[in-house]
RNA sequence: GGAGAGGUUCCCGAGUGGUCAAAGGGGUCGGGCUGUAAACCCGAUGGCUCAGCCUUCGGAGGUUCGAAUCCUCCCCUCUCCA
């Protein structure tokens, strides 16, 4: 804030957003903030039901972390009167409500790992039910009387539902007026958000100024896809990187993403410069760069980030031995048994390398499972008395059994 | 409140008395090719004590030798009218 004109400011805020409205007033409130010195108030929601976060949040974090870089005060606001509704994008599921302390829990969880982000001394960890408990149901009435039913189903997600005929429940609606009325309390000067959050920022615009409050501007972030590529990265479709996963976990799992993806990766979560990422592009296409060698760089810089250059080194390394060289890792499940002879389905699932023996059967059919490098065929094994054998199932999973 | 349409396996979606563990697609998994990439090709995809048996088609009953399919009641959703 102190060395940073208005204008510097707003261009570093400006990378990797997908939209700032207006960038007018963003502009005015940080001209304001700095002659005053007064900084601004940052607000960004997050659901109390998901506290595992995972790449595709660090995107928004990052963001807010640029503002704290700048002086900004960052609240993180976590929704736990919202989550009895839940945020009605997309597939709509009645969410059990949570318990006092599972949301302390969550939000213990949520600290835990958003400060491997955010700076500490410069964020503010709120509940809206803070101030939403103590609504009463006539302040509600008029909240609601602050907004209409065509406005609200302009939101893509409820207009789809409604011309494709499936249902909205009317707390679904009441969403969007809630997040809102949370600005009109913290009274925001700007909303981070991904861009399916468009709709909701902009309600709280409309809401702030029916509150006799100045307007926040927001700012709208780009949804990162998942692993897949096609859909976002989310942890129930499984196509996510966890903060927390290990270094390998983290390493392999960015490996496994399509060429394409990798550049969107390097946009949304390095700071390497936009002109580095183009040139590398360039090299590529020209065939003097091998782009798995950009991957590793790209697993290698966000392993690192979340654990240590250490860890990422080491699991480069193990990464290499194992599926470059068709080597075994270093670390891998043990197992001690007695049984001399199996019937390799039932012991797959034992060891939960299978979800059934069905699944066990149909992968040792189908050549997915070997030992010592052997393909398995036949369904029974004999283990003989103080060997050690390593099990392979599929491409990643691997298991050491060792017989007394 | 009235009238109509509909609820199928992870998802979408066929199926209207036996040949249905249920077409097709998507997803996922395995194999091949690779760079654990994409694309592509092949295969699999309810469970189990696995040539057999058990459990699935919103829920509970019933008809039938036999039901996802017919009947009754209930629950849920959508549309139109009020």
């Amino acid at each position: 804030m102190k060395d940073f004109t208005s204008e510097e400011q707003l261009a570093y805020l400006k990378r990797g957003t997908v939209e700032i409205i207006e960038e007018e007033e963003l502009l005015s409130k940080l001209k304001r903030s700095r002659e005053k010195g007064v900084p601004l108030k940052v607000k960004a929601g997050f659901d109390p039901t998901a506290p595992d976060l995972h790449l595709g949040h660090t995107v928004l974090l990052r963001k807010m972390r640029h503002f704290q870089d700048l002086g900004h005060e960052v609240y993180f606001l976590i929704g736990d009167f919202t989550a009895m509704i839940g945020d009605p994008s997309g597939r709509s599921e009645t969410r059990p409500p949570l318990t006092k302390e599972q949301v302390l829990e969550n939000a213990k969880t949520y600290k835990e790992q958003v400060f491997k982000i955010l700076d500490p001394q410069k964020t503010k960890v709120v509940f809206n039910s803070e101030w939403m408990s103590k609504f009463t149901a006539e302040d509600f009435i008029r909240l609601c009387a602050k907004y209409t039913v065509a406005r609200m189903l302009e939101r893509e997600d409820f207009k789809k539902r409604f011309e494709s005929r499936r249902p909205i429940a009317i707390h679904e609606l009441i969403y969007p007026l809630i997040q809102a009325y949370d600005s009109v309390a913290l009274q925001a000067d700007v909303e981070l958000g991904g861009t399916d959050q468009r709709f909701n920022l902009l309600v709280g615009r409309d809401i702030q100024r029916e509150y006799g409050q100045e307007p926040q501007v927001i700012i709208t972030v780009p949804i990162l896809e998942g692993l897949d590529g096609v859909q976002k990265m989310s942890k129930s479709l499984g196509n996510y990187v966890g903060i927390t996963e290990s270094p390998q976990e983290m390493f392999g799992k960015i490996m496994s993403i399509s060429d394409e993806l990798m550049w969107r990766y390097y946009e949304l979560l390095t700071d390497v410069p936009l002109e580095e990422i183009a040139r590398w592009k360039e090299e590529v296409s020209a065939g003097r760069i091998n782009p798995r060698d950009l991957k590793m760089q790209l697993a290698k810089e966000i392993v690192a980030r979340y654990h240590s250059p250490e860890a990422a080194e080491k699991a480069a390394h193990e990464f290499e031995k194992v599926f470059s060289k068709k080597g075994v890792p270093e670390e891998m499940p043990e197992v001690l048994i007695s049984e001399a002879k199996v019937w390799l389905p039932k012991f797959l699932k034992e060891q939960s390398l299978v979800k059934s023996t069905s699944e066990g059967k149909r992968l040792i059919a189908q050549g997915g499972v070997h030992i010592d490098g052997q393909k398995i065929k036949d369904e029974n094994f004999v283990f003989s008395s103080g060997k050690h054998y390593v099990f392979r199932v599929g491409k990643k999973r691997f298991l050491r059994v060792i017989v007394k």
